[in-house]
RNA sequence: GGUCCCAUCGACCAGUGGUCCAGGUCGUAGCCCUCUCAAGGCUAAAACGCGGGUUCGAACCCCGCUGGGACCGCCA
Protein backbone atom coordinates (compact mmCIF):
# COMPACT_ATOMS: atom_id res chain seq x y z
CA UNK A 1 0.00 0.00 0.00
CA UNK A 2 1.20 3.95 -0.98
CA UNK A 3 2.42 6.00 2.01
CA UNK A 4 0.37 8.88 2.78
CA UNK A 5 1.25 11.45 5.19
CA UNK A 6 0.34 14.85 5.91
CA UNK A 7 1.03 17.81 7.22
CA UNK A 8 -2.06 19.34 8.74
CA UNK A 9 -1.12 23.68 10.07
CA UNK A 10 -4.02 26.25 10.89
CA UNK A 11 -3.20 29.13 9.00
CA UNK A 12 -3.22 31.10 12.21
CA UNK A 13 0.65 32.15 11.66
CA UNK A 14 3.65 32.15 10.00
CA UNK A 15 5.42 28.37 9.83
CA UNK A 16 7.22 28.09 12.99
CA UNK A 17 9.65 26.10 13.85
CA UNK A 18 7.97 23.15 15.23
CA UNK A 19 5.39 23.17 12.37
CA UNK A 20 8.62 23.15 10.07
CA UNK A 21 10.20 20.28 12.34
CA UNK A 22 6.67 18.13 11.41
CA UNK A 23 6.40 19.16 7.67
CA UNK A 24 10.03 18.21 8.01
CA UNK A 25 9.93 14.67 9.30
CA UNK A 26 6.71 13.95 7.33
CA UNK A 27 8.42 15.07 3.78
CA UNK A 28 11.31 12.79 4.64
CA UNK A 29 9.03 10.00 5.40
CA UNK A 30 6.90 10.08 2.19
CA UNK A 31 10.02 10.75 0.09
CA UNK A 32 11.55 7.71 1.93
CA UNK A 33 9.26 5.67 0.67
CA UNK A 34 8.21 6.95 -2.39
CA UNK A 35 4.29 7.96 -0.90
CA UNK A 36 2.58 10.83 -1.10
CA UNK A 37 2.75 13.80 1.04
CA UNK A 38 -0.27 16.05 1.47
CA UNK A 39 -0.57 19.51 2.52
CA UNK A 40 -4.35 20.34 4.40
CA UNK A 41 -5.11 23.28 6.07
CA UNK A 42 -7.14 22.93 9.33
CA UNK A 43 -8.96 26.51 8.72
CA UNK A 44 -11.90 25.73 11.11
CA UNK A 45 -11.17 28.33 13.53
CA UNK A 46 -12.52 31.53 11.51
CA UNK A 47 -11.67 33.90 14.05
CA UNK A 48 -7.90 33.08 13.27
CA UNK A 49 -7.47 31.51 10.19
CA UNK A 50 -6.36 33.64 7.40
CA UNK A 51 -5.80 33.19 3.56
CA UNK A 52 -2.56 35.24 4.27
CA UNK A 53 -0.84 32.71 6.62
CA UNK A 54 -2.28 30.16 4.46
CA UNK A 55 0.40 31.41 1.42
CA UNK A 56 2.70 32.08 4.24
CA UNK A 57 3.30 28.70 5.46
CA UNK A 58 2.93 27.49 1.91
CA UNK A 59 6.09 29.07 1.16
CA UNK A 60 7.76 28.89 3.91
CA UNK A 61 7.67 25.34 3.02
CA UNK A 62 8.70 25.61 -0.28
CA UNK A 63 11.75 27.97 1.16
CA UNK A 64 12.26 24.65 3.11
CA UNK A 65 12.38 22.60 0.24
CA UNK A 66 9.31 20.59 1.22
CA UNK A 67 7.01 20.30 -1.53
CA UNK A 68 3.62 18.28 -1.68
CA UNK A 69 1.69 16.13 -3.80
CA UNK A 70 -1.41 17.20 -2.35
CA UNK A 71 -2.87 20.81 -1.17
CA UNK A 72 -5.18 23.45 -1.72
CA UNK A 73 -3.34 24.88 -4.45
CA UNK A 74 -2.13 22.05 -6.94
CA UNK A 75 -5.30 19.95 -6.27
CA UNK A 76 -5.65 16.19 -5.78
CA UNK A 77 -7.64 12.63 -5.78
CA UNK A 78 -8.72 13.43 -2.25
CA UNK A 79 -9.42 16.82 -1.71
CA UNK A 80 -10.97 19.48 -0.92
CA UNK A 81 -7.87 20.32 1.01
CA UNK A 82 -9.65 23.34 3.31
CA UNK A 83 -11.40 21.74 6.19
CA UNK A 84 -13.65 24.90 5.61
CA UNK A 85 -14.56 23.44 2.16
CA UNK A 86 -15.57 20.13 3.73
CA UNK A 87 -17.99 20.79 5.78
CA UNK A 88 -20.45 18.50 4.48
CA UNK A 89 -18.64 15.65 5.02
CA UNK A 90 -18.25 16.77 8.86
CA UNK A 91 -21.49 17.24 8.91
CA UNK A 92 -23.19 13.87 7.13
CA UNK A 93 -20.63 11.81 9.07
CA UNK A 94 -22.02 13.45 12.54
CA UNK A 95 -25.90 12.72 11.87
CA UNK A 96 -24.61 9.40 10.84
CA UNK A 97 -23.60 8.92 14.41
CA UNK A 98 -26.62 10.40 15.81
CA UNK A 99 -28.65 8.14 14.03
CA UNK A 100 -27.02 4.90 15.58
CA UNK A 101 -27.46 6.87 18.90
CA UNK A 102 -23.53 7.17 19.64
CA UNK A 103 -23.61 11.06 18.88
CA UNK A 104 -26.54 13.02 20.17
CA UNK A 105 -27.21 16.67 19.44
CA UNK A 106 -27.12 20.08 21.88
CA UNK A 107 -28.81 22.89 20.39
CA UNK A 108 -26.71 22.97 17.18
CA UNK A 109 -23.76 21.31 18.23
CA UNK A 110 -23.20 17.77 18.15
CA UNK A 111 -21.44 15.40 20.82
CA UNK A 112 -20.20 12.18 20.62
CA UNK A 113 -21.18 9.83 23.78
CA UNK A 114 -18.27 8.83 25.53
CA UNK A 115 -18.98 5.44 27.25
CA UNK A 116 -16.51 3.94 30.09
CA UNK A 117 -14.13 1.09 29.61
CA UNK A 118 -13.47 1.13 26.61
CA UNK A 119 -9.77 0.10 25.69
CA UNK A 120 -8.35 3.25 23.54
CA UNK A 121 -4.26 1.68 23.60
CA UNK A 122 -2.22 2.06 20.26
CA UNK A 123 1.10 1.07 18.99
CA UNK A 124 2.71 4.67 17.84
CA UNK A 125 5.41 4.20 15.65
CA UNK A 126 8.03 5.96 17.94
CA UNK A 127 6.79 5.76 21.55
CA UNK A 128 5.71 2.37 21.35
CA UNK A 129 2.97 1.01 22.87
CA UNK A 130 0.41 3.56 25.30
CA UNK A 131 -2.45 2.20 26.89
CA UNK A 132 -5.14 4.40 27.79
CA UNK A 133 -8.85 3.53 28.78
CA UNK A 134 -11.86 5.88 28.00
CA UNK A 135 -12.11 6.52 31.56
CA UNK A 136 -9.62 8.76 31.24
CA UNK A 137 -11.43 11.14 29.21
CA UNK A 138 -12.63 13.55 31.95
CA UNK A 139 -13.37 16.73 32.35
CA UNK A 140 -10.51 18.92 34.48
CA UNK A 141 -11.17 18.30 37.72
CA UNK A 142 -14.05 16.07 37.95
CA UNK A 143 -15.04 12.73 37.57
CA UNK A 144 -17.51 13.26 34.98
CA UNK A 145 -16.67 11.76 31.52
CA UNK A 146 -16.53 14.29 28.96
CA UNK A 147 -18.41 13.60 25.67
CA UNK A 148 -16.33 14.58 22.42
CA UNK A 149 -17.32 18.09 20.52
CA UNK A 150 -17.57 16.86 17.21
CA UNK A 151 -19.85 19.57 15.74
CA UNK A 152 -19.47 23.01 17.48
CA UNK A 153 -22.75 25.11 18.08
CA UNK A 154 -21.41 27.26 14.88
CA UNK A 155 -21.48 24.30 12.67
CA UNK A 156 -17.65 23.95 12.74
CA UNK A 157 -15.95 20.58 13.31
CA UNK A 158 -14.01 20.23 16.18
CA UNK A 159 -10.42 19.59 15.83
CA UNK A 160 -10.10 16.08 16.85
CA UNK A 161 -13.22 15.26 14.99
CA UNK A 162 -12.35 16.61 11.93
CA UNK A 163 -8.68 15.04 12.02
CA UNK A 164 -10.63 11.98 12.17
CA UNK A 165 -12.88 12.30 8.80
CA UNK A 166 -10.13 13.98 7.10
CA UNK A 167 -7.70 11.22 7.80
CA UNK A 168 -9.65 8.66 6.94
CA UNK A 169 -11.10 9.47 3.53
CA UNK A 170 -7.91 10.89 2.81
CA UNK A 171 -6.20 7.36 3.16
CA UNK A 172 -3.95 8.48 5.35
CA UNK A 173 -1.44 5.81 6.84
CA UNK A 174 0.56 7.28 8.79
CA UNK A 175 -0.20 10.22 10.92
CA UNK A 176 2.98 11.80 11.68
CA UNK A 177 3.01 15.04 14.37
CA UNK A 178 4.06 16.67 17.36
CA UNK A 179 4.06 14.73 20.51
CA UNK A 180 1.73 16.97 22.57
CA UNK A 181 -0.86 15.51 20.41
CA UNK A 182 -0.08 12.17 21.91
CA UNK A 183 -2.96 12.90 24.55
CA UNK A 184 -5.33 13.41 21.77
CA UNK A 185 -4.78 10.20 20.02
CA UNK A 186 -7.36 8.27 22.61
CA UNK A 187 -9.84 10.42 21.70
CA UNK A 188 -9.31 10.21 18.05
CA UNK A 189 -9.12 6.51 18.35
CA UNK A 190 -12.77 6.30 20.09
CA UNK A 191 -14.15 8.12 17.01
CA UNK A 192 -12.42 5.44 14.40
CA UNK A 193 -13.54 2.79 16.48
CA UNK A 194 -17.39 4.34 17.07
CA UNK A 195 -17.35 4.84 12.76
CA UNK A 196 -15.93 1.29 12.82
CA UNK A 197 -12.69 2.47 10.82
CA UNK A 198 -9.11 1.40 10.80
CA UNK A 199 -7.08 3.83 12.13
CA UNK A 200 -3.67 4.89 10.43
CA UNK A 201 -0.62 4.54 12.31
CA UNK A 202 0.88 6.99 14.85
CA UNK A 203 4.33 8.45 15.14
CA UNK A 204 4.54 11.30 17.51
CA UNK A 205 7.27 13.68 17.19
CA UNK A 206 9.28 14.71 20.01
CA UNK A 207 8.66 18.42 20.97
CA UNK A 208 11.61 21.28 20.22
CA UNK A 209 12.59 23.50 23.19
CA UNK A 210 14.09 26.53 23.75
CA UNK A 211 17.39 26.27 26.07
CA UNK A 212 15.10 27.34 29.08
CA UNK A 213 14.02 23.40 28.42
CA UNK A 214 10.30 25.09 28.00
CA UNK A 215 8.65 24.52 24.58
CA UNK A 216 9.62 26.75 21.93
CA UNK A 217 7.94 30.32 21.38
CA UNK A 218 8.60 34.05 20.66
CA UNK A 219 10.50 34.38 24.16
CA UNK A 220 13.16 32.56 22.49
CA UNK A 221 13.80 34.81 19.97
CA UNK A 222 13.27 33.72 16.27
CA UNK A 223 10.67 31.22 15.41
CA UNK A 224 9.18 31.48 12.10
CA UNK A 225 11.23 29.60 9.31
CA UNK A 226 11.07 32.81 7.54
CA UNK A 227 13.13 34.65 10.21
CA UNK A 228 16.23 32.33 9.71
CA UNK A 229 16.01 33.04 6.37
CA UNK A 230 16.27 36.83 6.95
CA UNK A 231 19.36 36.21 9.15
CA UNK A 232 20.51 34.64 6.38
CA UNK A 233 20.45 30.58 7.20
CA UNK A 234 20.33 28.72 4.22
CA UNK A 235 17.25 26.63 3.70
CA UNK A 236 19.15 23.64 3.32
CA UNK A 237 20.99 24.47 6.70
CA UNK A 238 17.55 25.32 8.53
CA UNK A 239 16.43 21.70 7.13
CA UNK A 240 20.05 19.94 7.72
CA UNK A 241 19.56 21.10 11.89
CA UNK A 242 15.51 20.21 12.22
CA UNK A 243 16.14 17.03 10.48
CA UNK A 244 19.04 16.13 13.17
CA UNK A 245 16.73 17.04 16.27
CA UNK A 246 15.17 13.99 17.41
CA UNK A 247 16.87 11.75 14.91
CA UNK A 248 19.94 10.57 12.92
CA UNK A 249 21.00 9.34 10.30
CA UNK A 250 23.60 7.10 11.93
CA UNK A 251 27.06 6.49 11.06
CA UNK A 252 27.73 10.11 12.68
CA UNK A 253 26.63 11.70 9.62
CA UNK A 254 25.52 14.58 10.84
CA UNK A 255 25.90 17.28 7.25
CA UNK A 256 23.85 16.39 4.49
CA UNK A 257 21.62 17.45 2.13
CA UNK A 258 17.82 16.55 1.53
CA UNK A 259 18.07 14.26 -1.03
CA UNK A 260 20.49 12.29 1.09
CA UNK A 261 18.51 12.42 4.16
CA UNK A 262 15.42 11.40 2.15
CA UNK A 263 17.47 8.46 1.65
CA UNK A 264 18.61 7.83 5.24
CA UNK A 265 15.35 8.53 6.99
CA UNK A 266 13.73 5.75 9.62
CA UNK A 267 10.92 6.06 11.59
CA UNK A 268 12.26 3.80 13.71
CA UNK A 269 15.25 5.98 14.45
CA UNK A 270 13.22 8.90 15.92
CA UNK A 271 14.05 9.91 19.29
CA UNK A 272 11.33 9.95 22.00
CA UNK A 273 13.37 12.89 24.33
CA UNK A 274 12.48 16.44 23.39
CA UNK A 275 15.24 18.05 21.77
CA UNK A 276 16.86 21.47 22.54
CA UNK A 277 16.91 24.42 19.80
CA UNK A 278 20.54 25.04 19.90
CA UNK A 279 21.60 28.43 17.89
CA UNK A 280 25.24 27.90 17.66
CA UNK A 281 24.71 24.25 16.04
CA UNK A 282 22.76 25.46 13.60
CA UNK A 283 25.39 28.04 12.94
CA UNK A 284 27.49 25.68 12.64
CA UNK A 285 25.58 23.99 10.03
CA UNK A 286 24.89 26.73 7.87
CA UNK A 287 28.65 27.36 7.79
CA UNK A 288 29.17 23.87 6.50
CA UNK A 289 26.63 23.87 3.86
CA UNK A 290 28.19 27.54 3.04
CA UNK A 291 31.31 26.04 2.78
CA UNK A 292 30.19 23.43 0.53
CA UNK A 293 28.35 25.91 -1.43
CA UNK A 294 29.95 26.66 -5.65
CA UNK A 295 31.10 30.26 -5.93
CA UNK A 296 28.35 31.51 -7.78
CA UNK A 297 26.04 30.41 -5.87
CA UNK A 298 27.44 31.69 -2.75
CA UNK A 299 27.28 35.07 -4.63
CA UNK A 300 24.05 34.53 -5.00
CA UNK A 301 23.53 34.06 -1.32
CA UNK A 302 25.19 37.19 -0.11
CA UNK A 303 24.04 39.79 -2.75
CA UNK A 304 21.07 40.76 -1.37
CA UNK A 305 22.84 41.20 2.51
CA UNK A 306 24.98 44.07 0.45
CA UNK A 307 22.08 45.29 -1.46
CA UNK A 308 20.06 45.74 1.80
CA UNK A 309 23.26 47.39 3.59
CA UNK A 310 23.77 50.26 0.48
CA UNK A 311 26.88 48.72 -1.07
CA UNK A 312 27.06 49.28 -4.41
CA UNK A 313 26.96 45.60 -5.69
CA UNK A 314 26.63 46.58 -9.37
CA UNK A 315 30.10 48.63 -9.76
CA UNK A 316 31.82 45.66 -9.70
CA UNK A 317 31.87 42.09 -11.68
CA UNK A 318 30.46 38.74 -10.40
CA UNK A 319 33.63 36.64 -11.33
CA UNK A 320 35.22 39.21 -8.83
CA UNK A 321 33.21 39.47 -5.98
CA UNK A 322 32.44 35.84 -5.99
CA UNK A 323 36.70 35.58 -6.21
CA UNK A 324 36.55 38.02 -2.54
CA UNK A 325 33.74 35.32 -1.32
CA UNK A 326 35.83 32.68 -1.90
CA UNK A 327 39.42 34.20 0.03
CA UNK A 328 36.47 35.05 2.64
CA UNK A 329 37.29 31.11 3.00
CA UNK A 330 35.56 29.67 6.33
CA UNK A 331 34.51 33.40 7.60
CA UNK A 332 31.19 34.21 8.38
CA UNK A 333 28.19 31.90 9.75
CA UNK A 334 25.62 33.30 7.86
CA UNK A 335 25.03 34.98 4.36
CA UNK A 336 24.45 38.49 6.47
CA UNK A 337 27.76 37.80 8.87
CA UNK A 338 29.77 36.97 5.39
CA UNK A 339 28.41 40.23 3.39
CA UNK A 340 29.15 42.22 6.13
CA UNK A 341 32.70 40.85 7.34
CA UNK A 342 33.27 41.40 3.21
CA UNK A 343 31.60 44.80 2.73
CA UNK A 344 35.16 46.51 2.09
CA UNK A 345 35.83 44.54 -1.06
CA UNK A 346 32.79 46.71 -2.48
CA UNK A 347 33.35 50.11 -1.13
CA UNK A 348 35.73 52.18 0.54
CA UNK A 349 33.33 54.27 2.85
CA UNK A 350 32.78 51.44 5.30
CA UNK A 351 35.91 51.30 5.89
CA UNK A 352 36.38 54.97 6.19
CA UNK A 353 33.92 55.12 8.99
CA UNK A 354 35.50 52.49 11.18
CA UNK A 355 39.45 53.79 10.77
CA UNK A 356 40.08 57.50 11.36
CA UNK A 357 43.68 56.29 11.88
CA UNK A 358 44.05 58.50 14.84
CA UNK A 359 46.67 57.27 16.92
CA UNK A 360 49.72 56.86 14.51
CA UNK A 361 53.04 58.88 15.37
CA UNK A 362 54.65 61.41 13.26
CA UNK A 363 57.31 59.08 13.04
CA UNK A 364 55.36 55.70 12.72
CA UNK A 365 53.73 57.41 9.71
CA UNK A 366 56.68 58.06 8.28
CA UNK A 367 58.32 54.50 8.32
CA UNK A 368 54.82 53.48 6.61
CA UNK A 369 54.93 55.66 4.09
CA UNK A 370 58.58 54.37 3.46
CA UNK A 371 56.66 50.85 3.68
CA UNK A 372 53.97 51.17 1.71
CA UNK A 373 55.99 53.18 -1.14
CA UNK A 374 58.14 49.62 -1.46
CA UNK A 375 55.08 47.61 -1.51
CA UNK A 376 53.13 49.61 -4.37
CA UNK A 377 56.26 49.76 -6.36
CA UNK A 378 56.22 45.97 -6.64
CA UNK A 379 55.98 45.34 -10.55
CA UNK A 380 54.42 41.68 -9.69
CA UNK A 381 50.97 42.28 -8.11
CA UNK A 382 50.28 38.68 -6.74
CA UNK A 383 50.32 38.03 -2.64
CA UNK A 384 53.69 36.32 -2.74
CA UNK A 385 55.01 38.38 -4.61
CA UNK A 386 53.46 41.30 -2.26
CA UNK A 387 54.47 39.16 1.02
CA UNK A 388 57.71 38.04 -0.45
CA UNK A 389 58.29 41.97 -0.64
CA UNK A 390 57.03 43.17 2.59
CA UNK A 391 59.04 40.34 4.64
CA UNK A 392 62.39 41.46 2.68
CA UNK A 393 61.53 44.99 4.15
CA UNK A 394 60.70 44.04 7.57
CA UNK A 395 63.98 41.85 7.79
CA UNK A 396 65.55 45.14 6.82
CA UNK A 397 63.98 47.04 9.23
CA UNK A 398 64.56 44.97 12.30
CA UNK A 399 60.77 45.20 12.17
CA UNK A 400 57.89 43.14 12.93
CA UNK A 401 55.29 41.52 10.37
CA UNK A 402 52.32 42.23 12.15
CA UNK A 403 53.20 46.14 12.69
CA UNK A 404 53.02 46.36 8.98
CA UNK A 405 50.28 43.93 8.03
CA UNK A 406 47.66 45.42 10.70
CA UNK A 407 48.35 48.81 9.21
CA UNK A 408 47.61 47.40 5.72
CA UNK A 409 44.73 45.26 7.21
CA UNK A 410 42.88 48.63 8.65
CA UNK A 411 43.45 50.91 5.64
CA UNK A 412 42.21 48.33 3.14
CA UNK A 413 39.06 46.94 5.27
CA UNK A 414 38.89 49.31 8.65
CA UNK A 415 38.74 45.76 10.45
CA UNK A 416 41.30 44.46 12.95
CA UNK A 417 40.52 41.16 11.29
CA UNK A 418 40.38 39.64 7.53
CA UNK A 419 41.96 37.10 4.84
CA UNK A 420 45.69 37.02 4.65
CA UNK A 421 46.11 41.01 4.00
CA UNK A 422 48.54 40.32 1.21
CA UNK A 423 45.48 38.10 -0.59
CA UNK A 424 43.18 41.53 -0.18
CA UNK A 425 45.44 43.32 -1.83
CA UNK A 426 45.80 41.63 -4.51
CA UNK A 427 42.71 41.01 -5.40
CA UNK A 428 41.97 44.91 -4.76
CA UNK A 429 44.08 45.90 -7.31
CA UNK A 430 47.05 48.38 -7.41
CA UNK A 431 44.78 51.35 -7.94
CA UNK A 432 42.48 50.36 -5.48
CA UNK A 433 44.79 49.95 -2.68
CA UNK A 434 46.92 53.67 -3.26
CA UNK A 435 43.85 55.17 -3.30
CA UNK A 436 42.92 53.75 -0.10
CA UNK A 437 46.86 54.34 1.67
CA UNK A 438 46.72 57.79 0.40
CA UNK A 439 43.46 58.46 2.11
CA UNK A 440 44.76 57.75 5.38
CA UNK A 441 48.05 60.16 4.17
CA UNK A 442 50.24 56.95 4.00
CA UNK A 443 51.45 57.69 0.86
CA UNK A 444 52.06 60.59 -1.39
CA UNK A 445 49.46 61.51 -3.47
CA UNK A 446 52.09 62.61 -5.91
CA UNK A 447 52.74 58.96 -5.98
CA UNK A 448 50.06 58.36 -8.78
CA UNK A 449 51.47 60.59 -11.22
CA UNK A 450 54.09 58.13 -11.97
CA UNK A 451 53.16 54.86 -10.92
CA UNK A 452 55.49 52.40 -11.58
CA UNK A 453 54.13 49.96 -14.83
CA UNK A 454 51.72 47.67 -14.68
CA UNK A 455 49.10 49.11 -12.75
C1' G B 1 -6.20 17.38 40.59
C1' G B 2 -6.54 13.44 36.44
C1' U B 3 -4.38 10.89 32.13
C1' C B 4 -0.11 10.14 29.31
C1' C B 5 5.05 10.72 27.87
C1' C B 6 10.31 11.37 28.77
C1' A B 7 15.24 10.74 31.47
C1' U B 8 23.42 9.31 28.28
C1' C B 9 28.54 15.11 28.52
C1' G B 10 26.12 22.38 28.94
C1' A B 11 23.48 21.03 23.81
C1' C B 12 22.21 17.50 19.59
C1' C B 13 22.81 12.50 18.65
C1' A B 14 25.28 7.06 18.93
C1' G B 15 24.55 3.05 22.05
C1' U B 16 19.27 -1.73 22.00
C1' G B 17 22.83 -7.47 28.00
C1' G B 18 29.37 -8.49 27.57
C1' U B 19 33.62 -5.46 22.13
C1' C B 20 31.49 1.03 27.08
C1' C B 21 36.80 2.81 32.82
C1' A B 22 30.54 4.97 27.19
C1' G B 23 31.53 7.13 20.92
C1' G B 24 30.64 11.47 17.30
C1' U B 25 29.28 16.59 16.59
C1' C B 26 28.37 21.78 18.54
C1' G B 27 30.03 24.71 22.35
C1' U B 28 34.15 25.51 26.01
C1' A B 29 39.71 25.44 27.18
C1' G B 30 44.76 24.74 25.50
C1' C B 31 48.48 23.91 21.73
C1' C B 32 50.12 24.04 16.49
C1' C B 33 49.77 27.12 12.08
C1' U B 34 50.24 32.59 11.67
C1' C B 35 50.23 39.50 9.43
C1' U B 36 44.80 39.23 12.37
C1' C B 37 40.40 36.33 12.64
C1' A B 38 38.15 32.28 10.86
C1' A B 39 39.24 27.59 8.58
C1' G B 40 42.42 23.30 9.35
C1' G B 41 45.38 19.86 12.66
C1' C B 42 46.15 18.03 17.69
C1' U B 43 44.79 17.71 22.92
C1' A B 44 41.70 18.41 27.29
C1' A B 45 37.60 18.99 30.62
C1' A B 46 32.61 17.14 30.26
C1' A B 47 27.26 12.32 30.90
C1' C B 48 24.63 6.82 31.68
C1' G B 49 19.35 11.29 37.70
C1' C B 50 18.72 8.10 42.47
C1' G B 51 17.43 3.41 44.83
C1' G B 52 16.07 -1.45 44.43
C1' G B 53 15.75 -5.85 41.65
C1' U B 54 16.52 -9.71 37.23
C1' U B 55 21.28 -11.75 35.36
C1' C B 56 27.52 -14.82 35.57
C1' G B 57 27.24 -9.75 33.60
C1' A B 58 23.13 -3.70 32.74
C1' A B 59 23.54 2.79 30.00
C1' C B 60 20.67 -1.03 27.80
C1' C B 61 15.28 -5.45 31.03
C1' C B 62 11.61 -4.81 35.53
C1' C B 63 9.81 -1.86 39.89
C1' G B 64 9.88 2.47 42.86
C1' C B 65 11.53 7.45 43.64
C1' U B 66 12.98 12.09 41.93
C1' G B 67 13.05 15.49 38.12
C1' G B 68 11.14 17.38 33.48
C1' G B 69 7.21 17.80 29.80
C1' A B 70 2.39 17.34 27.19
C1' C B 71 -2.76 17.16 27.37
C1' C B 72 -7.40 17.61 30.13
C1' G B 73 -11.66 24.18 25.25
C1' C B 74 -17.94 24.24 21.10
C1' C B 75 -8.35 26.35 19.87
C1' A B 76 -5.70 23.44 16.70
Amino acid sequence: METRVRFAPSPTGALHIGGGHTALFNWLWARRTGGSFVLRIEDTDRDRSTREYEETIMSGMRWLGLDWDEGPDRGGAFGPYRQSERLSTYRENAEKLVAEGKAYREGDAILYRVLPGVELSFDDVVYGRIETMSDGLRERDSDALKDIVLIRSDGMPTYNYAVVIDDHFMNITHVIRGEDHISNTPKQLLLYGAFGWTPPLFAHLPMILGRDKKKLSKRHGATSVYEYRDLGYMPDSVFNFLANLGWSAGEDREIFTRQEAARLFELSRVTRKPAVFDPDKLNHINQEHLKRLDPGARLDLVKPFWTEAGLPVEKHDDAWLADALTLMGGRGQTARELASFSDYYLSFEPVKERWKAEDISDELRARLRSFFSALLSEPDWTPERLEARARSRVEEEGAKMKDYAMTLRYALTGMKVSPGIFEVAALLGRDEVRRRLEFYGFVQSSESDNRPKGA
